[in-house]
RNA sequence: GGUGCCAUAGCUCAGUUGGUAGAGCAAUGGACUGAAAAUCCAUGUGUCCUUGGUUCGAUCCCGAGUGGCACCA
């Protein structure tokens, strides 16, 4: 039977580990978590890592499996779940893919460019020199290096423009010549699932889920790794609101309500990437069954 | 009961020396090829509390009403 990796993807808090628990428990199958933040060891709360016995319950990959002081991305991340895939195929399939992270969804199931992997000397020189001379000097750079490349790029974001001349100066060719546009070939087929529900009732349910993070500990999580708050992984939704609290910039209850906004707006976020593609298929939380169905219908089950 | 202050966007408030208004937040849309829960871009919103008066014209000035807050009784 052909290899089938069911991708499970939707906004945050939307409850796509339940449903993808269950779909794992009745598919008997393995799930891999695409969560660029589930996957540090450190962080659980915050993060909305499955509980111990769901995690018992049924075999998730790539979760809390690395260190926040380790170096990640989207690309290690395809290369990763590329090799877990094949290991996993022969005697589990379909396998269920799920997970928030955009790009780290789209790094699996289109693939990503080769590029070399960002020497770290080069990207601090670069922020360095952003830093100081601003963002006209390294877009002048960009230019002179990467004339095509500079003509497309959001100019008024430096985290493009830096990339492109981490790039540049690692390999001595325009970064737009390594990009070949095109999407990879997967050897197994890719069927998507998006969930979805009211606006309204989504953000009834991140808000709340934010106020049980608290209750849960959120605080003092954030505090076990408050001295490492300049690392990028801590750069996140549950955490950077809460460090300024620490620092006395804002009170406990904005912390709070900031989690929640922000929340929101990555809610959002992600739902404006999912909806560009249009071989989601969409349902309700709600609609397990209809799930099953389509998948029976698709010939996947 | 008396006196004073306030009433403008979903919220907090600014403003119009009288020509029907604007910030922040929230909300909404979009971009995205190794930092992606990151980063970046864009977009509204209004009986200016009600009602009389003055005026060519009132959200703005005057009177009354209503609601809120404070102080005095």
């Amino acid at each position: 039977m052909e290899k089938t990796l069911i991708v499970v993807v939707g906004p945050t808090g939307i409850g796509k580990s339940a449903i993808s628990l269950k779909l794992a428990q009745y598919l008997n199958t393995d799930i891999i978590s695409a969560d660029s933040r589930q996957i540090y060891r450190e962080l659980s709360i915050g993060t909305a890592v499955p509980p111990e016995k769901d995690l018992n319950t049924v075999t998730h990959h790539f979760i809390q499996t690395i260190s926040v002081n380790d170096y990640y991305n989207a690309s290690m991340f395809e290369t990763d779940v590329l090799k877990k895939l094949e290991q996993l195929f022969p005697s589990k399939n379909p396998v269920i893919l799920t997970g928030g992270s955009m790009f780290y969804v789209d790094a699996v199931c289109n693939g990503i460019d080769d590029f070399p992997t960002v020497d770290q000397e080069i990207r601090s020189q670069l922020i360095e020199e952003f830093a100081q001379n601003g963002l006209e000097a390294i877009r002048l750079q960009l230019k002179q290096l990467d004339p095509i490349y500079y003509g497309k790029v959001d100019l008024k974001n430096p985290k493009r423009i830096l990339h492109a001349l981490e790039i540049c100066l690692m390999t001595g060719k325009p970064y737009s010549s390594l990009r070949s546009g095109t999407l990879k070939e997967r050897p197994f087929r890719i069927v998507k699932i998006g969930l979805n529900m009211e606006r309204e009732n989504l953000y009834k349910r991140i808000n709340e889920r934010v106020l049980q993070m608290v209750a849960q500990g959120l605080f003092e999580e954030a505090r076990s790794v408050y001295h490492l708050k300049h690392l990028n992984p801590l750069n996140t939704v549950g955490y950077k609101e809460i460090f300024a609290y620490f620092d006395g910039t804002i009170t406990r209850d904005e912390a709070i309500e900031q989690i929640q906004n922000n929340s929101r707006k990555y809610a959002r976020k992600q739902l404006t990437w999912f909806r560009r593609d249009p071989t989601i298929n969409w349902f309700e939380p709600q609609q397990y069954n209809e799930i099953i169905n389509f998948l029976h219908s698709s010939n996947i089950l």
